[in-house]
DNA sequence: GCCAACGTTGGC
DNA sequence: GCCAACGTTGGC
């Protein structure tokens, strides 16, 4: 079992969006780095969902329902997809400000590596950011 | 194969 | 809205 985040801007689809949805294919990454951790997700895999830009903040976590598939969207042949489903909504949502706070959680690739779309993270620091949320 | 130019992302 | 960081593109 991994861990991931998989980060999003709300305002192009939100964690609200893909609860209504109530699963949704995660299109679109143009990112060799997030590919290739795209294609590492195995099913059951749990994934923090962080809105990017206008919140900076977790607000949710889901779960891999299918794995890398080769994404709809490209037909180079190149991209792939995973399927995701809502698993539980943060009871109160974790800021970035939050995470870099606190200093076990401050070399993680989402303070190292803000500009990467799919990042691993391990269950410590899963499991740190879910405490937070409680 | 190198590297400058350019485009995009995302924090501030 | 700005700009730093970074990835990609294309000329050489």
């Amino acid at each position: 079992m991994n861990y991931w985040i998989l980060k999003t801007e709300p305002g192009a689809y939100s964690y609200g969006d893909l609860v209504k949805d109530g699963k949704t294919l995660w299109d679109g990454v143009r990112n060799y780095q997030a590919r290739n951790n795209l294609k590492a997700m195995k099913k059951n895999d749990i994934a923090l969902i962080y809105h990017s830009v206008t919140d900076k903040e977790v607000v949710g976590t889901s779960v891999v329902t299918k794995e890398h598939f080769q994404d709809p969207t490209d037909n180079t042949g190149t991209w792939v997809v995973v399927e995701i489903k809502p698993k539980s909504k943060l009871k109160k949502t974790v800021s970035l400000a939050e995470i870099k706070s606190e200093k076990i959680l401050s070399d993680i690739s989402l303070v190292k590596h803000s500009r990467l779309s799919v990042m691993p993270i391990t269950k410590k620091h899963f499991d740190k950011i879910l405490k937070m949320s409680s």
